[in-house]
RNA sequence: CGGAGCAUAGCGCAGCUUGGUAGCGCGCCUGCCUUGGGAGCAGGAGGUCGUGGGUUCAAAUCCCGCUGCUCCGACCA
């Protein structure tokens, strides 16, 4: 706690300072990814493609557990499938590249690097589904995608990203609506248990859903600089993309009807969350759930104790190792202990053992929490016990900080001029009364720059009159600059 | 896609105004020494100055194009 304030790792711009730079600089000395030669392409480095590889291992669980399975479909995508749903094309068009020859001949039809899959998903799905009884089909894709932006941010927005995106298809609209909703709820349970980012779940007004959906839900997490950030989506499609497919199923009443279909998905962009919801100006701060190395040993061994406190420390290693935790051990002579908390900190590991002839003397080790700094000696044999239950309450910790903090910048105002007034002067989210016109909508944007995120299913508060036109209001919107 | 800034060693930067031998810090390599919050000393390696053209006897430096990054705006499941 004490060295809490002082500044130890060179080259991070305090947040204070500048937030945009605080990012570039802590995803940059964590090693998370570099620049590729590609416009807007980033590479995913070890240290970060391991975080995304721990997303997909806890996704893809809750994925199977809600009865989905992986398949996996084209890349490329032909140009008339996107001319099947009018709004999909028109939402997607300004960013799609093509491919329009191989070696010297020209393609007769152009073929799109896809942006989504649902439209060659609906094309095989209207092959596969001929009954009521081949419903519903629920299926995940592990992917990448591209979208050609005019402004790009490492994690953030990039041309190329990974996702997951599932597609599912029900002989029903309640059926495929619960699914829309399931899928939400089990992306909340996963970025708040186990990335500790609180979200507001909600749903998007018509001028910011998906193109092509007749409805979509999304999670919006607060960065620490107040901005939003649209941590997941999940959509209901109605019977949009079965007619344009021509997904059609005989029911039981040997009556001939289109699907219903839904998707949601969950890109690399959460890294870009993870990384601002709880990083400071040391550098990056993993929640142990989602941690690749969740503890790391450091030896401290003046020459003429070398030898036995590695001994010891390999010991401890195993010791940890064991009970399940994921722990790494620094051992290397050339760099100093002091040179390893810091880098350590700066990667967020959660935890840091230390070790050393004093220690040794007196059986214990210590034990050092990234989130608030605390140190605490613990007996070697409580090291295992004590280890567990450290990590939990970090875990816990990190996510009751982020939820205070996220209640702490969230604001309810009753007329625009305070709406503008609250957004300019302090940062976060401000819940508004809107009348579900997008005219009113986009005079928010004008006046101040901040889009509605979401209409929150739980609004801390109902508002009756519209923050613009003052007549009355059908929703309660949060209102934020974002990502 | 519009406006602004930047591009010189792995990273951070100076040099450019006023053209003439490419520099500093950190990192890296070797050795010695050191290890409880980024240690010290000595020696050393590393750069067609983003890229293509132009001006000039001579260009990192001046001019033009292109590319990339950052910030602001427009756009954006």
């Amino acid at each position: 706690m004490a060295n809490q304030n002082k500044e130890f790792v060179k080259e991070i711009t305090p947040q204070s300072e500048d937030f945009s730079r605080w990012y570039i600089d802590v995803i940059r000395k964590a090693d998370l990814m570099d620049y590729a030669p590609v416009r807007g392409c980033i590479v995913f480095k070890p240290d970060g493609y391991e975080l995304w590889e721990a997303c997909q291992r806890e996704l893809d669980r809750r994925f199977k557990e809600t009865g989905h399975r992986n398949a996996y479909f084209p890349l490329f995508i032909p140009e008339s499938f996107f001319q099947k749903e009018k709004e999909h094309v028109e939402g997607f068009n300004p960013e799609l590249p093509w491919v329009t020859e191989v070696g010297d001949e020209k393609l007769e039809e152009r073929l799109a690097i896809r942006p989504t899959s649902e439209t060659i998903i609906g094309h095989m799905y209207a092959q596969w589904i001929q009954s009521y009884r081949d419903l519903p089909v629920l299926i995940n894709q592990w992917a990448n995608v591209v979208r050609w932006e005019k402004r790009t941010l490492p994690f953030l927005r990039t041309s190329e990203f990974l996702w997951q995106e599932g597609h599912t298809a029900h002989a029903t609209a309640k059926e495929a609506e619960e699914e829309q909703r399931r899928m939400l709820d089990v992306y909340t349970e996963f970025v708040e248990t186990v990335l500790a980012i609180p979200v507001y779940q909600g749903e998007k007004t018509p001028s910011e859903k998906f193109a092509g959906a007749v409805c979509t839900f999304s999670l919006e997490a607060m960065m620490k600089d107040g901005k939003a950030l649209q941590a997941a989506t999940s959509h209901y499609m109605g019977q949009n993309f079965a007619k344009g497919f021509e997904i059609t199923f005989l029911d039981r009443d040997n009556v001939l009807k289109h699907v219903y279909t839904t998707s949601w998905g969950l890109s690399t962009r959460i890294l870009g969350a993870l990384i601002m919801v709880h990083g400071d100006d040391r550098g990056l701060a993993l929640p142990p759930r989602i941690a690749p190395i969740q503890v790391v040993i450091v030896p401290i061994g003046p020459q003429k104790d070398r030898e036995r406190v590695l001994t010891h420390a390999t010991n401890l290693l195993s010791q940890v190792r064991q009970a399940g935790v994921r722990v790494n051990m620094d051992a290397r002579e050339d760099f100093s202990p002091g040179w390893k908390f810091n880098e350590y900190e700066m990667r967020g590991v959660p935890v840091r053992l230390e070790v050393g002839p004093r220690d040794m003397e007196k059986s214990q080790v210590v034990l050092v929490r990234r989130d608030t700094g605390d140190k605490e000696f613990v007996p070697e044999a409580q090291l295992q016990s004590r280890l567990s239950d450290l990590l939990d309450e970090i875990q816990k910790n990190m996510f009751v900080q982020a939820k205070q903090f996220q209640k702490e910048n969230s604001h309810v105002v009753h007329s625009l001029s305070e709406l503008v007034e609250t957004l300019n002067t302090k940062r976060g989210f401000v819940l508004a009364g809107w009348c579900g016109d997008d005219a009113c909508e986009t005079a928010v944007k004008q006046e101040c720059g901040a889009t509605s995120r979401n209409i929150p299913f739980n609004p801390p508060e109902h508002l009756d009159t519209c923050v613009v036109c003052g007549k009355p209001a059908q929703h309660s919107v949060w209102f934020a600059k974002a990502y």
